[in-house]
DNA sequence: TATCCTGGTCAACGGCCGTTGGCATTCGTC
DNA sequence: GACGAATGCCAACGGCCGTTGACCAGGATA
């Protein structure tokens, strides 16, 4: 596991007023307990609502040593949201497959009882901070898309792979954040179904006219963000 | 527009000792600059890094006629997450074209320029602010599900509702919160393209057995959050 | 036994926050 | 012109926050 610190890590391991604790020897299990909580709260409360005193409480510990280990908050929250997909081998798939197995992977990651906080975190702090939308960005150009894309093949590879992240994290969004029915309660086998499909065919189906060099500008051909044709809703008055 | 209050509003106009003032005359302007000034911040920040000291100055008054307007911090958000999605009415709609009817209003719903922080504001605040995610879930079954579960038809007109928002959803995130490319820089007539077949094939395609008696239990089928078959990936060591 | 480093506590600082109450000013109405 | 309500500013309170620095126990080391 590798620990992210905010910006000024320890390199010289000789001598003595350096601020941080090398390795040391054992305080690996406060360290640890101190991660699992601030992953908890993180998890439950976001960035902002979680304080350091009470990740250090949950931890049995001082908030002090929390500074100390971490550097700061942010130093806590870059190692708490070191996250890996552990995306699977999708070479060996069947192409015609491809949607379910992602489909399942997913779900089953979130599905996966207490331990996979890191996700929740992730979602639950890059809307409003800085650092997790950053993160969450990185995670997605580096593990998901590249995985992705890989199997979706062509130029459009990379779109493909970000209609299919837009589509899973809209689900986790609504079921593990939000709780919106009635996706929060369905049942994790027919989610998997219903979802594969729609996977599927972003990944291997016929997509719009456009390509890559469609990403040059934003809002071709919508004047003034309003669509060429049909509705020009409003909200609010 | 209605003005939501936390909760004890006045109800008799009689009488003066009523903490909050009436009506009155032409704090409307105050009151209007408030509001746009909270949702502005807001949909910038979410609900903790707001503060009712910036929206008043960002008003051009005192923060304590926030105060007296609004109630609380919690009143305003009451008052500037008051949306109302204005959605479309498909009666009319050829049943084919659904999909493409619904991925561009919502598409054209975000992308008409500043005027609709509302939206964000709802995103932002719904994933860390309880309050947040209740008005999120309230406009959800009041509003969207029943307009797109009622074209949908069918038993599993709420189900197909469901997954369309988080479809939805998803794509409002990446592209507009969290800026994930490839998709927060495609043109909006190529995602519209894109997302039309996937949200069509949600309300009249196929869809997975289960039907609506599949919400009684969330986890039938898997142990322990783990999937029958296939991959038992884990985040993190 | 004397000396350090390590893991840990405690108390405090400065700052920003939501919220309150008192005081000034303007304005509509008699 | 007088008066009272509406509108607004100012100063402060109490509280919680991230962060810091001084101090202490204990075990390894010399």
């Amino acid at each position: 596991m590798v620990i992210a610190m905010a910006s000024s890590a320890p390199t010289a391991p000789t001598s003595a007023p350096g601020p941080w604790p090398r390795p040391g020897a054992r305080s690996e299990r406060s360290r640890q307990a101190i991660l699992d909580a601030a992953r908890a709260r993180f998890a439950a409360e976001g960035y902002e609502r979680t304080t350091v005193r009470a990740v250090a409480a949950d931890a049995g510990i001082d908030a002090s040593m929390v500074m100390r280990y971490y550097g700061s908050k942010e130093g806590l929250f870059a190692a708490a949201a070191d996250i890996d997909l552990r995306l699977p081998d999708l070479d060996g798939v069947e192409p015609g497959r491809l949607g379910e197995v992602l489909a399942r992977h997913f779900v089953s990651l979130w599905e996966g009882g207490r331990a996979d906080d890191a996700l929740v975190v992730l979602l639950r702090t890059a809307t409003t901070h800085e650092g997790g939308a950053e993160r969450m960005r990185e995670i997605f150009r580096t593990q998901a898309v590249p995985a992705v894309s890989a199997v979706a093949g062509g130029p459009d590879g990379e779109r493909r792979a970000g209609l299919v992240g837009a589509q899973l994290l809209g689900v986790a969004l609504c079921r593990y954040v939000l709780r919106l029915e009635p996706i929060a309660s369905e049942d994790p086998e027919s989610l998997v179904a219903d979802l594969a499909g729609s996977v599927q065919r972003y990944l291997t189906g016929p997509l719009a006219a456009g390509g890559p060099d469609a990403l040059a500008h934003p809002t071709r051909g919508w004047s003034k963000g309003q669509p060429p044709t049909g509705h020009v809703p409003r909200s609010r008055t």
